[in-house]
DNA sequence: TCTTCAATACCATTTTCGTGGTAATAAATT
DNA sequence: AATTTATTACCACGAAAATGGTATTGAAGA
């Protein structure tokens, strides 16, 4: 089994006494090193690039997830594992678009939490039931009671818009007037109360 | 443990059978019924309304997709399990828009599935670390080069521009001329190589 | 030092969009 | 039978956006 190489980033030394144990005793991963700040781990991590970083969310003044948001963009190919007391919604969501790869809870059981670091090393995106259900939820569309007020020619009509197509783009794609086209837009824009295209299709988006 | 009902959607013959057998011979899962067609579930499935649908995606003429995207709306409390043979990508994607709740592979051991089964049940989204990787990968905003080539001052505009404000009310946000941002926008779209609002939007959101 | 780039600002022109009115037809609903 | 809704179409006006040119300042780089 190769060896899988981790760094910690936590500011709370009995927490990282015992991630580092966790580690160092086990086979298959080699501890190369701890940092206690995120603005220490964005100065070592580069320089040690471990495989894995387990990454407490909050640290001192600069958060892990801001950690995170300045090395990931130069160094895609170290995997980050958040760890944190509680799931936080907006946390989630915040650190796996920041470029965290898993997302556990410092909860979890010395065994399960290797597993998690191998999983991540192995392509995976380690995350407990509840954390994987409202990643896949945010996947819904959210069609709210607005945009189910549209007829199907004006649902059909915005999807154009949200392309980016111009109006007579959209009369030659649909074979009508731009008149009409027109038309359908307004109307889209009254059911939406927006005024503009970019509102309109921020709804169609869910945003 | 409670009982989990369960219903299968499957066109083919010997592999229904054998989903059938897994579920029929396993202590705390009860097997309503099975369909072979998507028609066929659209009108069965909300009568029988098992917890759980294991939904095949490729099957007759309406596939399993189409399928989840016309019962989940209607009924959000029952869960479904996309089964595919190969992890298609934009399969995926598709699925859990359309409101799908777990992905796994038909060759996944019967232990596994039921496993996979119960999980979905108990409010978890089953699927492998491969998928899983995919739709947490999707979660990172793809900065692409041409993102990247733009100036501070430009991103900050395009953030308004995303938000639907018009010129003259991102001016006043910034305390800058509208003809600046105007000129802003003119070299955002240059490098964005694109010639209106709303797809230069679509590249910020990664479209 | 010279050059390039980012940010600012102003101008002119054309195209597209947003607002709102009228109206015909067919389909669905009351 | 009467009414509403969806779709189509045309018109007119003003607002906003898109194209492209000029120009100044300061900072960063060659």
């Amino acid at each position: 089994m190769e060896q899988i190489t981790v760094c910690i980033v936590e500011d709370n030394y009995d927490i990282l006494q015992a991630l580092e144990q966790i580690i160092m005793m086990s086979d298959g991963y080699k501890l190369l090193g701890s940092f206690t700040s995120a603005e220490d781990a964005i100065v070592g991590l580069p320089i040690l690039h471990p495989n894995v970083v387990l990454m407490d969310i909050n640290l001192g003044k600069m958060n892990g997830i801001e950690c995170v948001k300045a090395i990931k963009p130069l160094h895609p190919e170290i995997l980050f594992m958040m760890c944190t007391v509680y799931e936080e919604d907006e946390k989630i969501f915040e650190a796996l678009a920041a470029g965290a790869n898993g997302y556990i809870l410092k909860k979890t059981a010395p065994a399960k939490m290797l597993e998690a670091i191998r999983e991540l090393y192995e392509g995976g995106a380690p995350m407990s039931s509840q954390i994987a259900r409202k990643v896949v939820n945010a996947f819904q569309k959210p069609h709210s009671a607005q945009i189910d007020s549209l007829s199907n020619r004006e649902a059909e009509i915005l999807e154009y818009l949200a392309k980016g197509l111009l109006y007579k783009e959209i009369a030659a794609h649909l074979n009508i007037a731009q008149e009409t086209v027109r038309k359908h837009v307004y109307h889209i824009y009254e059911k939406l109360h927006v005024n503009n295209r970019v509102e309109a299709v921020n709804k169609y988006f869910g945003r």
